[in-house]
DNA sequence: CTGAAATGCCAAAGCGCTTTGAGATTGAAT
DNA sequence: ATTCAATCTCAAAGCGCTTTGGCATTTCAG
């Protein structure tokens, strides 16, 4: 059923019909409900194709899965920023295309997306350091908004992001006042920028609270569970030990704990684990005692509310962009305590 | 840039600078040439939208990624199944649009994909026993593909599948050659098809080599990190405790394997844990000695596979259906080893 | 009762492509 | 020289919608 059938069954104008079915003002509402009920009844539905070449809005709007490195990670916290977007764009009429490509050819990518024009805007995910793909979405006027940000123009172009720096300086504060002067930071990869606004959050807390920087206890990797597993087990065998470890995802908070436990170690008491934590639905770390203490910010909640801001901009083209920082939560949780006296002792000597 | 402007530059008519991009014989090798040039110098590439309405089709793959229940579970494994699907279509020419829906809106929101007709072909996850969808999809006439497959008309429509009862059915072998007795399983939602099938699978080696099945060792849940631990807590404080878990997902298993240490056990000698491996990329179970012994197969494998068949079935209506059933491999690992002293002689007294 | 302003509807012109059917040109065969 | 097939090119007709500009018809103030 297309819209020229059913105006001829209805002995009216494609034109009435259209303009009954989209709500404009111009059609008595006796024939604009004539024309609901018939739509209704052979469950009519404008083509999308055709909407769209008319309207000139594609009505859709682009995310970029990048796949990374040789392993070809895929980011863990994709599935639920995606599930907090889609809800949006469903409640608005958006819909989601996504696109999976390789690191390397991520940037011919955005550029064939420009071209092609099929969406009406772009959610950039994991921005790094100078990331190229910002200047190449403002040169072809594509709008756009990121999750995360990369210094420069900042003011610029739309985003959010959550208080990287702040969280890691609270958290790392939290375990100073415990009494942990050892604190290893296992983060993520570093040509990530989040990761350096970590690292910097924990260094300022250290300096500022006279505790040593010890660069040999800082890692930038990407965040799997082997990864903490295998930091963990060879910085508590070694001479010196951390008597905390400070992480960047549950996922590697998880390998940290594994290496302690094998040691025989309790953690919280012999050695206490700070995890950041981005509240996803398969990895929960909540409970009247979470599993971990964590600095807490949900991805999801990010997705939904970077597809508004984004939908916004795209209808309100001429509005300025927003920047949004959200501080995370510090949950207190069965993973941390004071510094065992072992460890004090060593360290304070 | 679009057709007409890039047409009149060439002094050609629009059809012979379609025909000459789009490699129809009709145009001189020369001419071609030239197009193609003028085509490269101004970054021309035909409008998505209008393509498609000229055409017919859409180009474009749907998926639905269903959030479930009170909590809004996404499935861990929807992300690396989008991976490597996505890698298929990038090469195909194809779009993937997704779209999240509520468990509870999800048969009406299929019913609107299919009247919009605004893709080619639908990717069904997660099929349940009975779905609807799969009966809704063939009466609307959209190509699809099932990963998974539900019992009924199978031989109907495509499916990709492990063999899931074989998977567990060796995997439960496995551990009884081990001299385990009592094996607690740790199974995904019982409205999920996979997990019954896996229960079938563990019911059979019991059977077959005359051990008691135990209802009450049985657990049909959510396949988080919590689950895991919980259940095995209660377990093995339990009288006449199981002496190895089989369970549904390395998430799970990781629940499990905490609860072990705690108690101050060994995973793989004072209890041993076998899980299903989907081989996601965040949560690599390799090595040398792979952490867990685990049933294996690739989820993103599974993705690229099934989008060939999908974009085949598209392609070519009139073939027949694809089924494609694939073995888990039985990776042995560290989590597993013989039944200890102690619990064989409270099983055997 | 008249003229102006709403109101309700329509025909037709796009949107940017693909594809059909046909015309023009060329080269070889008769 | 004439015919025929092969080769190249084009104008125009869709694809299914939205939207513009305009024409009747109704409503209402003066």
């Amino acid at each position: 059923m297309n819209l020229k059938e059913l105006s001829t069954k209805l002995g009216l104008s494609q034109t009435t019909v259209s303009r009954a079915l989209n709500g404009y003002p111009e059609v008595r509402e006796e024939t604009r409900l004539k024309v609901q009920q018939m739509a209704d009844k052979y469950n009519y539905r404008p083509s999308s194709q055709a909407r769209r070449l008319a309207m000139g809005r594609t009505m859709s709007i682009g995310h970029v899965l990048t796949v990374s490195g040789a392993n070809e990670m895929v980011n863990p916290v994709f599935a639920d920023f995606i599930a907090g977007a889609g809800e949006v764009y469903a409640k608005s009429g958006y819909d989601m295309v996504l696109s999976v490509v390789n690191d390397a050819e991520e940037e011919t990518h955005y550029r064939e997306i420009a071209a092609k024009k099929s969406v009406d805007g772009i959610i950039v995910h994991g921005p790094r350091s100078m990331d190229p793909r910002i200047d190449l979405l403002r040169s072809v006027g594509l709008p756009f908004a990121v999750h995360g940000r990369t210094p420069g123009s900042e003011a610029d172009y739309t985003w959010l992001d959550v208080n990287n720096k702040r969280a890691f300086q609270r958290a790392t504060d939290f375990l100073i006042d415990l009494g942990h002067h050892r604190i290893a930071l296992l983060n993520g990869l570093s040509s990530l920028n989040f990761a350096l606004r970590r690292r910097q959050g924990y260094i300022d807390a250290l300096t500022s609270r006279g505790v040593e920087y010890d660069d040999s206890l800082v890692f930038f990797e990407e965040m799997t569970e082997h990864y903490g597993y295998r930091i963990a087990s060879e910085q508590l065998a070694a001479e010196n030990a951390p008597t905390a470890f400070l992480t960047s995802s549950i996922l590697v908070a998880m390998g940290v704990r594994r290496a302690v436990q094998e040691l025989g170690l309790v953690v919280g008491k012999d050695v206490s684990i700070l995890t950041h934590d981005d509240d996803l639905s398969y990895m929960q770390n909540t409970g009247e005692v979470p599993m971990f203490t964590a600095t807490r910010s949900s991805v999801r909640d990010a997705g939904r509310k970077l597809a508004e801001l984004l939908i916004h901009n795209i209808e309100n083209p001429s509005d300025v962009p927003s920047h949004v920082l959200w501080e995370a939560q510090l949950v207190v949780g069965a993973s941390t305590g004071p510094t065992p006296l072992r460890a004090a002792q060593t360290d304070y000597a």
